[in-house]
DNA sequence: TTTACCATGTAAGTGGTTACATGATTAG
DNA sequence: CTAATCATGTAACCACTTACATGGTAAA
């Protein structure tokens, strides 16, 4: 599990209270983890428990009052243990590949408009991700002058980028299959 | 869930026990969906009870009696309703990308050694998945004229295999990356 | 006789989702 | 007065993983 870690690398990025955590995976770390509020503050309250993480009541005006929390020194270094560890690479779990194959046994036509929808939620991921790419990563202080960190929050952005293009790429691939099988049959 | 979906599509394709479904998930079907045997027995029998599925008991020789598993009508009509169902789009969820913004805050040397054992393992990935494709589809009775059914499940395997592409460039883009903010200092 | 493969299961624990619940502020 | 945003939580349920457990056959 790295739902603690990937608490742990934000906090570090930036300190701040579980609802902005949740936000953040609504967000850039949703690019490749996602988490809802829920899960968020139960684990925040364990990690508080286990010293990972320290909390501090701020005031606010005009807001309800946040907790804030920030890494505390045994948190880094439950941290720093997780990076040493392997941690196997995973395997995608697509619901979309098990109809295209369930689509030999019914209608495909159904399956055409799914893929097309499909199809169209990968393009708007796709534009979001590199809207943030322009925002965050070019114009004056781009081109070898980040720091570490930023460059890294880019190279992980430009996975999402390469993985949104060759799926829309592969739907693309499965729209075309379908057709020929679907086509001659049915007439387009 | 789509796993109840997975062992229709599956044992639609061909009927079989519980442990064949579980090599299953390992090889073809484990492209795009993992399952363990434990859950696959547990999954199984739930769908025995719904009606979804038949047993029936095979004796073999020199090997254990099975039960061979085989979809029974209103399982084909749970599984149509569920193709006809929208599903979600997914995100990926990477391990390895949690530790890439992570290095930021550790040894990004530790975290090379990390990316280029993924680089193998995917390798290895993409090999298997193009010798699978040599193997079922290609030679006689390829181009144009395979079955529905071969023709998706093509179309999935080019789904893995450019997963697995793209995948690669990406952890070359990592490594390019990592080398970039670590070499200057470090000197490797 | 040990390893690998065939074959089926239970039990305990963890992680994640969905639904429910509260309450303040700001903008329309 | 309504909706949206900020902010935090509980409870129940479901899915999935890991460990444990059994027992037969075939090949080295």
């Amino acid at each position: 599990m790295a739902l603690e870690h990937a608490i742990l690398v934000s906090l570090l990025e930036k300190p701040g209270s579980g609802y902005e955590l949740a936000r953040r995976f609504e967000r850039s770390i949703g690019y490749f983890w996602t988490a809802t509020h829920q899960q968020i503050y139960r684990v925040l309250k364990r990690m508080v428990g286990d010293g990972w993480i320290d909390v501090h009541e701020v005031a606010q005006q005009g807001r309800p009052d946040k907790k804030e929390y920030s890494v505390a020194a045994p948190g880094r270094e439950a941290l720093s243990q997780w990076l040493h560890e392997p941690v196997e690479p995973e395997s995608i779990r697509h619901d979309l590949a098990v109809k295209i194959r369930g689509a030999a046994f019914d209608d495909p036509a159904v399956l055409i408009r799914e893929v097309e929808r499909h199809h169209r939620v990968h393009s708007e991921r796709l534009a979001h991700y590199l809207a943030g790419e322009r925002r965050d990563f070019t114009g004056p202080g781009a081109a070898g002058t980040l720091d570490a960190g930023r460059e890294l929050q880019h190279v992980v952005l430009r996975g999402g980028i390469a993985y949104e293009r060759m799926t829309l790429d592969w739907l693309d691939d499965v729209l075309a299959t379908l057709h020929r099988i679907h086509g001659p049959e049915a007439g387009g």
